[in-house]
DNA sequence: GTCTATAAACAGATAGAC
DNA sequence: GTCTATCTGTTTATAGAC
């Protein structure tokens, strides 16, 4: 691959995105208040001053990987999502083995976004933009269900895809938090029979 | 209420409790890494000495917290579910408002949960005991649900409960989650019409 | 823009008094 | 058994060199 001349923003810029992986890796594993600036610098391949000379400090680091990496991960999963229900036979089994096959391959994704909860829960002026983050994530899945609570089913009450997609996102969450936990007790196939026996249970009420 | 003379081993373990209770609400507003051992001892009316003449230090007294508080409200929870489904008429419900009050009550237990389930995954060795009691919980639960599964339906696979139990308790973590995030998107109705679809959708399938 | 060196504050843990 | 004082290492953040 060839390498490419870069201007001194590009230069800066690629040096704040490999902090904001850098960054992601070592909070992911050491956790917000464990993390050290000095160790996500190293990890990135820099000092601490070319730190705090792209973010304000480590909680300023903290907050732009909020907003900026965990809405990209959403949108990732809500192009898995739309691309799902094409398979004709078992659209849960398939489904539900995406989202484990997801969760096993970024192993970060899941504690960083516990620590992102977690600070929000504690630092509630946060909480307002992190939940419409999650408003956002749940309005995607809500449009997927809607078409599929649809085929099925003419007559159902308006505000059943809202109030599936947040039982089938609470479910995901708990779901990936067990298989870290214990593995064998969450199989990726129990994620699409708990999908079918939710959309089974929901049908006709 | 009359007060107790006590003991000298008495006393020690009355010292122990209330350092434990402090370090339980300071780990879960502060977290693991976030709290200090003084913060701890000040908010039990006890200087450093004393939290380190009871624990070896932050990390056992975090590890005791573990081991015997989250046992402790996972044998509330079980009563709690034995209890349920005495009502008549809707027996998901009522399971689901009473899920929803006990979380709302206890603020702290959530995000606590939370600090243990990231510490284990950071120390794989303690992972094995917290799996343990987690399996403890779920097999509860499972026997709960295998009643109310015999109940209306004479046949079904034998690991059914145990496989309810996982997306059940899943479930129930990824709710409160979302309700502390966003309490209009995860009302306590939810918690027992997503039951409900659940075991309606397993049944004779 | 990034690096090196350093300042200033703080944390976990210990020692000895009571 | 608990408290006060302190030691030691680490942390965030800054200042000035390049």
């Amino acid at each position: 691959m060839a390498e490419k001349r870069l201007t001194r923003v590009e230069a800066k810029a690629r040096t704040r995105e490999q902090l904001l992986d850098a960054a992601a890796r070592v909070f992911a594993a050491k956790g917000f208040a464990g993390a050290s600036v000095e160790e996500i610098a190293a990890e990135a391949g820099f000092s601490i001053g070319a730190l705090y000379s792209n973010f304000a400090g480590k909680e300023d680091l903290f907050l732009a990987l909020m907003s900026e990496r965990a809405a990209t991960r959403i949108s990732d999963t809500a192009t898995t999502l739309a691309d799902w229900h094409d398979g004709a036979g078992q659209p849960w089994r398939a489904f539900g083995q995406q989202m484990a096959e997801v969760a096993d391959k970024d192993m970060d994704l899941a504690p960083l976004q516990a620590e992102f909860w977690l600070y929000a829960i504690r630092h509630p002026p946060v909480m307002a933009t992190f939940a419409e983050n999650v408003r956002h994530r749940l309005s995607d899945l809500e449009d997927v269900i809607a078409v599929e609570v649809a085929r099925e089913d003419g007559d159902y009450p308006e505000d059943l895809p809202a109030r599936l997609a947040v039982v089938v996102s609470a479910l995901f969450t708990g779901m990936v938090r067990q298989r870290r936990i214990d593995p064998e007790s969450a199989p990726p196939e129990l994620y699409g029979d708990a999908l079918r026996w939710l959309f089974r249970g929901a049908k006709n009420e």
